[in-house]
DNA sequence: ACTATAGGTGTACGCTGTACACTTGTCAAG
DNA sequence: CTTGACAAGTGTACAGCGTACACCTATAGT
């Protein structure tokens, strides 16, 4: 007899807890995201939560790492470039899922599926070849690519193809005097029909920047090869 | 006779308040920046502020406008690579200047600085030869890079070439079972022996975009050139 | 001198995270 | 069956937030 009556409300957990917050942020976004509307979703007071979770920051390292916990690993069997592409998709598609997360992936006390994305990524670069600090440079740029087209991409709220025009153009009347910006003007009026599409954009940048890595890897001698070094320091 | 014996505290105006706003964010950050303690600062009530700005949402607005107006516009008499790639460092400076900015400067209503640069520098790329589209993607690409760069620059905390490893060792000590994850113990061991510095990994990916950019403005054929096309749809 | 206006004040409301004391529901041992 | 412990949920309360609204006060123009 484990449940008599009042059974309809099962008991919470940290785990459903955690889940639900997931739910609710990807719902309502970050901003509206509280631990009273996260008690009210589960039908319980907002104080019973904390019998679950320490706080608010903690149940937000708990949602990160379960953002963390979706993405596809490099897999074993591929070519480290396959490899690093469709984890870099596969992290824009989860960030896509849950924008609350973007900017939070690497700022919050990492959890377990972190650690293990981390370990992974490193591994596929060391065990492709890459020399310890060639491969820290290749993580680097991959990540700071990934994280920033992700910002980008909730920034501009250019949702499908069909959007990005309007949301281009709707975002330019908010300006009063745009023909002082004549290639902005530009943007708005040839985004349209160029058929803006946000997932080949992330995949053009993508693998340019793997291209280079390939490159590099082949004939190891850094960027800008042939090129005059040092020009200013930095 | 305009001022006779208060006149100690001269009069706000929304520029001074901006001011202060952006010296207080630098200093508190923007967790604790907030309405109240910048009315402290500036020796006034907490509303007296809305007398020169709307709310804190538009105060935030013309906080990040004020960051975009540090940034070195693209050089007229430059090439476009030096051009792009002088503004990229001045971006990445301005932003560890202001680093509660971080992941508002495409976010939020665009101001003129905004503006001003955002079309100098699709100006710059269109004048060197980039066609329309490819410049969106050129743009595209170095902006994800340096917002994204950014991004975890403040949050990997590395600040100094010195302080890397320390901040790699301390972040590691936060983990139980390190065993488990080989490859982030080889980060946490060889990067304080590498000589890690942010602003040379920075200039790294960034060369390294930048090249790939230049071979494709010279042979414009895409990324990914001499591969199997289209191999999963994304 | 009178009055309109801009700038600064004080109070108050609804929201937030959460500390602390309380009650309730469930199970184990006597 | 009772008792007592412990886990889970509740209720109250507090400090801090952004800001609406009414008020005062000093200056400027007529």
């Amino acid at each position: 007899m484990t449940k008599k009556k009042l059974a309809s409300r099962k008991p919470l957990s940290s785990a459903r807890v955690l889940k639900a917050a997931v739910a609710l942020a990807d719902e309502t976004g970050l901003e509206a995201f509280s631990m009273r509307a996260l008690a009210q979703e589960l039908g319980v007071v907002p104080m019973a939560l904390y019998k679950h979770v320490a706080n608010k920051e903690q149940l937000l390292d708990g949602m990160v790492d379960i953002v963390f916990s979706e993405i596809e690993l490099p897999g074993e069997n591929l070519d480290w470039r396959s490899a690093m592409r469709r984890r870099a998709i596969s992290t824009r598609e989860a960030l896509k899922r849950h924008s609350w997360a973007i900017g939070m992936m690497e700022s919050r006390h990492p959890g377990p599926a972190n650690l293990k994305n981390h370990n992974a990524v490193m591994g596929c670069l060391r065990e492709a070849g890459f020399p310890f600090e060639m491969a820290i440079h290749a993580y680097s740029v991959q990540d700071a690519y990934i994280y920033g087209f992700a910002l980008q991409e909730r920034d501009t709220g250019f949702e499908t193809p069909d959007s990005a025009g309007e949301a281009a153009q709707r975002r330019a009347q908010t300006i009063d005097a745009l023909e002082d910006y004549p290639h902005l003007v530009e943007i708005t009026t040839k985004l349209p029909k160029s058929g803006y599409d946000n997932t080949a954009e992330f995949a053009w940048g993508l693998d340019l920047i793997l291209d280079g890595l390939d490159r590099l890897l082949q004939a190891p001698r850094g960027p800008r090869a042939g090129r005059a070094r040092r020009g200013s320091a930095l």
